[in-house]
RNA sequence: GCCGGAGUGGCGGAAUUGGUAGACGCAAGGGACUUAAAAUCCCUCGUCCCCAAAGGGCGUGCCGGUUCGAGUCCGGCCUUCGGCACCA
């Protein structure tokens, strides 16, 4: 054994050694119970960054320790290969988007491997593949036939930069998600997935999420955004037409002294004499800042009390929500309200605060009351408190068939029509004749055509090419064309999850609509290795690690498309991920100068800025970006230290669910940490060899103990203990790691002077090694076999530890008295309450500050502390 | 504005059920080894009072409460980070 610790011929050594014996090929083998660890795939953009390395390490440690603990592991990795950057490379640099992808894979799989994380490479999946993206058009083909997938024009969200349509979830602070670009509405024919089908059995799952973290399940439910309430009739004055509004505050209904229409409302141009009007308002339309409408010059008639009241169109009046209509109510609503002043509208209140007095200024409101309260002016409903009178009114207009009770949700269908090549080509085909026809499925895939170019003007290149656009009708063949949007790419990483649950990658739907039913076999049915059978065994995924950034896109797609595919009639289960932990961002300190912006480290000496001397700032933590050169680059972390400490340092830095500061040297000390591991295996490596000491037989350990040996061997007992609790509670590695790193100081203080010390610290450095492998497993790897024992620690199980042992004899009893602490004495543990009073009140210095004062009460907390109350 | 976290030494963070606040690591200071430096090893390290020791006071964002005892529970604020935001 090398006396110097060198991470990069270690870590070399034992990742070829795992690739050769295939260690991480996973087996369905129905005797054992199943794990499936799987963390978020990349997005091939040419190099994995620090997030990655901290995501991969907690799935790594993960998969290891169950993998020790007996589970069946699966545990796959993919790529998420489709999307703009290689688009925009192929514009840029003139790369087809599928080089400058497939070469990146490369790149980024050789960084993972360097990583030591233990995948299947055999159950790869790769998105950009027509092998994998054939089944996003299998899916659309399924639920284009029980009417999922269907095509209406609406106004879309529109990004001017990608020059792509983005759905609801990808629109943030209105801007776009990728680019930031301001978002504008646009009017476009689009494919749409039917989320909302699903809408009320996604939210009522939630409940079920119990692995999940409350606040991803909050953000989940309030994006699907259910709320109750009452659509009712307006007649129109003077004409044969009925607006019909959605309301939750039905209870407000006699205060309505206006209806608002959305702009493109299917009435408003019947109802809107002044075109010129109209077409301002739709300008700002879906803006947030200023509230514009117009006087139609007609009036509705409020079904409650049949008063006449004008007709506005409004700006902010939603068409996606609702009915796109409201009835407005400006003493209840501020909206209405903020409407109602700048249109001077009468404002009606019939809504009284249930103790006080409404606070008006000038007998004027200044504010709306939005509150629940006690009707006035509502002719027999007056005096009901608001949310029974919501009730009473609602019921009253339902039995009046003038309405009726509805629920409505936030949540709208997914839009995922996009105009760009690098994506899933939507299998459809425009016929003259024949209209709308799906693709045959045995035509699958349709294929991106390969030579096309790329401008970056006008639009998606598949417009161009007439190759892939002209095509003949697959029902009267004649001239037809094809549909040239593809698919959004949450398409694809909807369901790769049970793309890995086919053997060797090979991904076919179609064997499991024949073979499926009935769902779920039962587990160690005989011999039975069907693909169906793969996936009832392997899915859900019990575990799933990423980035809170995923909490409602990729999260809630997935689960719909889950259930879509149950739906298909592939599965038998509802929700794909079973445990979820979203883990924090990686940040770091900026580096700012006032006339070159933000620095890089190197740019900095004597906090000044390299360039111009002038002092630097030293700015807020923030998420490593490259924009504020505030980035660590894994390449030289592996480089200069390893992966064993690249791995530890991420790990131990902080719980995995909280943001991680990077620090230059925390990475030292977890460098440290391991070269310190590395010198007691070096300093006593040759009398461990020769040490024999069986392991499995924890209760050997007793007969070994001596007065100079049982600390440590206490003390190994109590890590094992530790360790093994704070991976189960939550995966706390950081206090796991901290645990170990006390077990190698105690070892580092211990000399051995019998052969029975020997044992101990073999028994003590065996039982490191193993706890450790998880976290920095090569190094694990090559000091367990320096001890003389056989690779791989992999196979090894989880040690357990032996409470008799772990258990102090000795405790540190703590007195108070009066809840301070006065003292502080060893005693054996397992005293009587009776004897831990004596011995806290036999304490010298205890009975001095006693004297004569009386006791009151004792409070004794067993194996503590003892409170002593005393009076005056 | 609404919803949800978080606030503990110089720093990252521990404290599992209301029971010794500050584990572990980093930084800092002192010492050993060395011609010297690096590396390594040992010691100190919340703060204040005291020459020092012994001892004691204060201390988990702020104010108050419950309790023998509160970082932990309750009420009210402050700061900060996320998410949503014309959803009627």
């Amino acid at each position: 054994m090398e006396e110097r610790y060198d991470p990069q011929t270690v870590e070399l050594k034992w990742q070829k050694y795992w690739i050769e014996r295939n260690i991480f090929k996973t087996d369905p083998d129905t005797s054992k119970e199943k794990f499936y660890c799987l963390e978020m795939f990349p997005y091939p953009s040419g190099k994995i960054h620090m997030g990655h390395v901290r995501n991969y390490a907690i799935g790594d440690v993960i998969a290891r320790y169950k993998r020790m603990r007996g589970y069946n592991i699966i545990h796959p990795m993919g790529w998420d290969a489709f999307g703009m950057p290689a688009e925009n490379a192929a514009i840029k640099e003139g790369i087809h988007p599928a080089k400058w992808t497939y070469e990146n894979i490369a790149y980024m799989k050789k960084q993972l491997n360097q990583l030591g994380l233990g995948y299947d490479w055999d159950r790869e999946v790769t998105t950009c593949s027509p092998d994998y993206y054939k089944w996003n058009q299998w899916f659309f083909l399924k639920m284009y036939e029980k009417g999922l997938a269907y095509r209406k024009s609406s106004f879309v969200n529109w990004c001017p930069s990608c020059m792509t349509v983005l759905a609801n979830e990808q629109v943030i602070d209105n801007g776009c998600w990728r680019c930031d670009t301001a978002v504008i509405k646009k009017e476009l024919e689009q494919w749409f997935f039917r989320t909302t089908h699903y809408a009320e059995d996604l939210l009522k799952a939630c409940d079920e999420l119990k692995g999940w973290p409350e606040k991803v399940v909050l953000m989940q439910k309030n994006w699907i955004g259910k709320s109750e309430g009452l659509e009712a009739d307006f007649k129109v004055a003077g004409m044969d037409e009925r607006i019909r509004i959605f309301t939750t505050r039905a209870d407000t209904l006699f205060g309505a002294t206006f209806i608002c229409l959305a702009p493109t409302h299917q009435l408003t141009e019947k109802l809107a004499s002044d075109k010129e009007a109209l077409r301002k308002v739709k300008e700002h339309y879906g803006k947030v800042d200023e509230k514009v409408g117009f006087f139609t010059g007609r009036y509705a008639i409020n079904p409650a009390n049949d008063e006449k009241i004008p007709i506005y169109i409004a700006n902010f009046v939603l068409m996606e929500y609702g009915t796109g209509a409201i009835m407005s109510v400006p003493a209840h609503d501020q909206r209405d309200f903020e409407f109602a002043k700048k249109y001077e509208l009468p404002i009606k209140i019939v809504i009284m605060p249930e103790n006080s007095e409404l606070q008006t200024s000038n007998s004027e409101l200044n504010a709306a009351f939005e509150d629940e309260g006690i009707l006035v002016d509502s002719s027999s409903y007056s005096r009901l408190r608001s949310d029974v009178a919501r009730i009473e009114i609602a019921k009253h207009i339902e039995k009046k068939g003038l309405g009726k009770r509805v629920i409505n949700y936030k949540l709208r269908d997914w839009g995922i029509s996009r105009q760009r090549y690098w994506g899933t080509p939507i299998p459809i085909i425009y016929c003259e004749k024949c209209g709308v026809v799906p693709v045959p499925e045995q035509e699958l895939p349709v294929i991106l055509p390969e030579d096309v170019k790329f401008t970056g003007t006008g639009g998606s290149p598949l417009t161009d090419s007439a190759k892939f656009l002209d095509v003949n009708c697959p029902q009267c063949k004649g001239k037809a064309r094809r549909e040239t949007d593809t698919m959004d790419t949450f398409v694809d990483s909807s369901w790769y999850f049970i793309g890995y649950c086919f053997t060797k990658g090979k991904i076919n739907f179609n064997s499991e609509l024949s073979t499926s039913p009935p769902f779920n076999p039962p587990l160690g049915r005989g011999g039975q290795r069907g693909d169906s059978f793969e996936i009832s065994y392997w899915m859900p995924v019990d575990q799933y690690i990423g980035g809170v950034e995923h909490a409602v896109l990729h999260l809630l797609y997935s689960r719909f498309f889950t259930r879509v595919i149950k739906d298909i009639g592939i599965t038998g289960f509802d929700e794909p991920f079973t445990n979820l932990l979203t883990q924090g961002m990686v940040c770091k300190e900026t580096l700012k100068c006032p006339e070159h912006g933000w620095l890089f480290p190197e740019d900095v000496k004597d906090e000044k800025c390299t360039k111009c001397g002038k002092p630097i700032e030293r700015g807020r933590v923030e998420k490593m970006s490259k924009s504020k050169k505030n980035v660590i680059d894994p390449d030289y972390l592996i480089n200069k230290y390893g992966a064993d400490t690249s791995r530890l340092f991420s790990l131990f830095a902080a719980p995995p669910e909280r943001d991680l500061e990077w620090s230059d040297q925390g990475v030292e000390g977890a460098y440290r940490f391991l070269n310190r591991t590395w010198g007691i295996v070096f300093k006593n490596s040759h009398k461990l060899r020769v040490t024999s000491y069986e392991l499995k037989n924890e209760n050997k350990n007793l007969s070994l103990v001596t007065r100079h040996s049982s600390p440590l061997l206490r003390k190994t007992h109590q890590t094992i203990k530790r360790v093994t609790n704070d991976i189960e509670r939550e995966y706390h590695f950081n206090t796991a790691i901290a645990a170990l790193m006390e077990l190698v100081n105690e070892i580092t203080s211990f000399e051995s002077r019998t052969d029975d010390d020997w044992r101990v610290l073999k028994f003590s450095i065996e039982t490191l090694l193993l706890l450790l492998s998880p976290f920095s497993p090569h190094i694990s790897e090559e000091l367990w076999e320096a001890t003389g024992n056989k690779p791989s620690i992999l196979e090894r199980a989880w040690p357990s530890w032996n409470e008799n042992i772990a258990k102090e004899e000795e405790i540190e009893l703590v007195i108070q008295i009066n809840g301070k602490v006065r003292a502080k004495l060893m005693a054996p543990a397992g005293l009587s309450d009776a004897e831990v009073q004596n011995r806290a009140l036999d304490e010298q210095k205890i009975k001095e500050i006693i004297g004569q004062k009386t006791l009151k009460k004792i409070f004794v907390v067993k194996g503590k502390l003892v409170n002593i109350v005393i009076g005056d």
